[in-house]
RNA sequence: AGACACCGGCUACG
DNA sequence: CGTAGCCGGTGTCT
C-alpha cells in the first residue's frame, strides 16, 4: 500500500503556480506554470499522482477538499447530466475529465486532511510545491 | 428627501431570520422571525420603511433586485389579471399585496444596489439584519 | 430550456 | 482584505 501527499499552490491567485507528490518524505513528481490558479495545480498534483501509481493499491492525502469531493460525489452526477451542473458551467472541465477517469481506473483513496495544521508531510507538499512554483517564477522571468 | 436602507437574511435558509432599516447610519427598524426565508425578509424590511415613511418623499436602498422588481414591474400585472400569473400561484402574497399598496400610495422610490459590493450602508444594514437574526435566534432558544 | 438577483454553507490559495 | 471553486435554498422572468 503506497502512500502519496500532494499539494499545489498559485502565487498570487491566480499567478505563477506550482505543485508536488511527496512518497517516504521526498518528491516523486514536481511541476509548475507561468499562468494558473491554486485549484488548477493541486489537481494536477492528483493526477500526476494517479499517473504515477499506475492502479497499484493506495491513499493519496490532499488539502483540497474541492477535488476530494469531486471525484467521490460531483464529478458522478456531472457525467450523468452531460458534464453539466444547476448553476453556471463547470470550471477546469480538461483537468476534471481525465482526472475522474484515472481515479476510476484506479485502486486509490483520496483522503483529505485539513492545510497547516500540522500534518508533516503535507507541510512537506505544500513547501515543494513552492518550490516548484518558484522554479517557475524564475523560468518565467528568464523567459 | 429622506434616504433609507434595508435588508433581510435567514440562516440558514429557510431558517431564522432577521431585517433592519438603516438611516443615517443608525437602525430605525429591526425585527426577527424563528422561521422564514430571505426573499419574506427583505419584503418585510422593504414594508417597514415604507410604513414608517408615512408618505414622506424618500430613496429605499435595497440589495434584493427581485423586490424591486415585483414594486416596479410585476405587481401591478398581477392585479391586473387578479395576483394570478400564468404557471403557478404568486408566492408570499400575504407580504406581496400589502407591500404594493403601501408602495403605490408612497413617494419612496426603490433603488437596487449589489450587496456585499463595498457600498457602505447597506453593509450596515446587512450587519444589523444579522444581529436581528442572531437574536431571533437566542429567543429561539430560550422559548 | 435559458436569464437574473439575493440568502446560506464548505475548502483551499494568497 | 482579495482570489478560485463547489454545494444547497428562495423567487421571478422569457
Amino acid at each position: 500500500m503506497r502512500i502519496l501527499y500532494t499539494d499545489g499552490s498559485a502565487a498570487p491567485n491566480p499567478g505563477p503556480g506550482g505543485y508536488a507528490v511527496i512518497e517516504n518524505g521526498k518528491p516523486i513528481a514536481l511541476g509548475g506554470e507561468p499562468m494558473t490558479t491554486n485549484i488548477r495545480m493541486e489537481g494536477i498534483a492528483l493526477g500526476k499522482a494517479l499517473r504515477l501509481l499506475n492502479g497499484e493499491e493506495a491513499k493519496i492525502y490532499t488539502d483540497s477538499d474541492f477535488w476530494r469531493q469531486v471525484l467521490m460525489q460531483w464529478a458522478p452526477n456531472w457525467q450523468i447530466n452531460g458534464w453539466k451542473k444547476k448553476k453556471g458551467d463547470i470550471k477546469n472541465l480538461d483537468i476534471v475529465k481525465p482526472l475522474y477517469e484515472l481515479y476510476c481506473q484506479s485502486n486509490a483513496e483520496i483522503i483529505w486532511l485539513k492545510g497547516h495544521a500540522g500534518h508533516e508531510y503535507n507541510e512537506l507538499a505544500d513547501s515543494w510545491a513552492n518550490k516548484a512554483r518558484e522554479g517557475q517564477r524564475i523560468e518565467n522571468i528568464n523567459g
